[in-house]
RNA sequence: GGCGGCGUCGCCAAGUGGUAAGGCAGAAGUCUGCAAAACUUCCAUCACCGGUUCGACUCCGGUCGCCGCCUCCA
């Protein structure tokens, strides 16, 4: 049936077709860089780095762009606060964003502008607006005529005069009707401006993402998506500047993410119930809070919970402990037999995966089918039947078919063993675990076993039972791991 | 007030006009010295009330509750 998506604009799940076969572009809102980022922030970069990811996986040369808003009133408004250049803070707080999204596990988009290097642009695109009358100059700043615009409102559904009965519309003596917004701000005392043909002055929101997708994209391309907070005005307005503005159709899919919510709030600076990418990466396991994002649907909110990470700790430790199994049976029979053993059936994991992303990117759909891939190796491998020497091959091609996909998902990248231990240490620093104390516990277990005194065996078990500790004895020796 | 969305098993969470994926937790079993892990089995009729339909959780109307946007916001 091919890809699938949702798109905001028509409220309808609809066919996916590019502009031009084989080739996606796709733009999606970054970040303004006042500050450090918060998961929510890390959810939706992970959620179109997926995306473009999937895409890849399904063939298609995919460009990326995610921007910088680095000119703001709160960028500026927090560099006078720390007493430095706006562009300074605005560049600290962009590694920081960097250093955070890398820690998460998130790739870099393929094109990543930043507002401060495109004015040219952007004055090129008002310049453009103000030509066709869609826009006008008073003393220096630049205003966008929404009621120019027939179609405004359409992306969010919304009606010019209901907006005009909305009670919180900023009132400003310059503009000529109420719902007109900036394009260009007049610089005030001390604020950073550029040069323009209005005087000096720095770029209004909106603007910034139209001009820098139209200029690394085109006038019309494939997909725009941001948080659905953005739906109203940002991407109404962003859409009634690129088309007034040019003779491009701007975006032809919409795709709107779900906001993380804070006991059913959205997380939000404002509302000061935030969590950063650093703490968040620093207490949990980064991969777990990956997984914890994409076992949700994309448009979906996500309501965090200590649970949702340990659920994703225990669905990442029986996930690694798999192919952990599967690199010990690599390293003993490595070659690959003429066939799979009669009788044997593994899962065609490439379908499924496909069938459940085209579906909208259902991420939570695609998780479940790795999931029964995984179950079917440990069936497998656990069963008698075909000798291992048989079926070796089949359970190494699944498992790296389980990679290649989980790898879309940019979910199982790491090499089982250590990921098992990496886990393991990010719970026992949660826990505050004495791991030399459960060493020499488990040691002294061990001997109590050798000496066949299964009593103190269990007794030592059950004291790191509650401790939280999960002893098991393999053939390899006992090994434990810390109950998620 | 306007616009949009949500309410599915104890918890998390997909989904569909034809009698509800998956995960966590729980129960039983296989395995095990005993466990753990793994595997097997069991575990919901979809907020409420109407309507359309042969048939709705899925469509329509209403009620209740929750949330988002309308101001900066991923």
């Amino acid at each position: 049936m091919g890809i699938q998506v949702y798109n905001t604009i028509t409220r309808t799940k609809e066919p996916f077709e590019p502009l031009e076969a084989g080739k996606v572009r796709m733009y999606a809102c970054g970040v303004t860089t006042y500050d450090v980022c918060h998961i929510g922030h890390g959810m939706q970069a992970l959620i179109y780095d997926v995306i473009r990811q999937y895409l890849t996986f399904r063939g298609y040369d995919v460009t990326y762009v995610r921007n910088y808003t680095d000119v703001d009133d709160k960028i500026i408004a927090r560099a006078n606060g720390l007493g430095i250049p706006a562009l300074e803070h605005a560049s600290n707080m962009i590694a920081s964003s960097e250093r955070d999204l890398a820690a998460l596990g998130v790739q870099p988009a393929t094109i990543q502008p930043k507002v401060s290097d495109n004015i040219p642009e952007i004055i090129e695109l008002i310049q453009s607006l103000i030509t066709r009358d869609y826009a006008y100059e008073i003393n220096g700043d630049v205003y966008f005529r929404v009621r120019a615009f027939q179609d405004y409102g359409r992306l969010s559904n919304r009606n010019v005069d209901d907006l005009r009965s909305g009670a919180r519309i900023e009132v400003s003596e310059h503009k000529q009707d109420a719902l007109d917004f900036a394009l260009w701000k007049r610089a005030k005392e001390g604020e950073i401006s550029w040069n323009s043909p209005w005087g000096p002055g720095r770029p209004g929101w909106h603007i910034e993402c139209s001009a820098l997708a139209m200029k690394y994209l085109g006038a019309s391309f494939d997909i725009h998506g941001g948080g659905k907070d953005l739906i109203f005005p940002h991407h109404e307005n962003e859409i009634a500047q690129s088309l007034c503005g040019t003779n491009g159709a701007f975006s032809r899919y919409w795709v709107h993410n779900g906001l993380v919510t804070v006991d059913g709030r959205k997380m939000s600076k404002s509302l000061d119930n935030f969590l950063t990418i650093d703490d968040a990466v620093n207490r949990y396991y980064p991969e777990s809070i990956r997984y914890a994002i994409l076992r949700n649907h994309y448009a979906a909110n996500i309501d965090f919970s200590e649970q949702a990470f340990y659920d994703a700790y225990s669905r990442l430790i029986y996930f690694y402990s798999t192919l952990a199994k599967l690199d010990e049976i690599r390293a003993t029979h490595a070659e690959a037999p003429a066939g799979v053993p009669e009788g044997m059936n593994p899962p065609d994991l490439k379908t499924e995966f496909i069938n459940a992303m085209d579906d909208d990117f259902n991420t939570a759909c695609a998780l479940r089918e790795i999931g029964t891939a995984f179950k079917w190796i440990n069936d497998v491998m656990g069963a008698k039947k075909p000798k291992l020497k048989q079926k070796a091959w089949v359970l190494l091609k699944v498992g790296d078919e389980i990679r290649r996909c989980a790898a879309v998902l940019r979910l199982l990248t790491e090499e089982p063993a250590q990921a098992l231990a990496d886990i393991r240490d990010y719970l026992v620093r949660q826990r505050d675990i004495d791991v030399n104390a459960v060493a020499s516990q488990i040691e002294e277990r061990d001997r109590a076993r050798a000496d066949k005194d299964w009593q103190r065996a269990d007794q030592i078990r059950n004291e790191l039972a509650d401790m939280g500790i999960l002893i098991m004895d393999t053939p390899n020796g006992t090994v434990w791991q810390v109950q998620p």
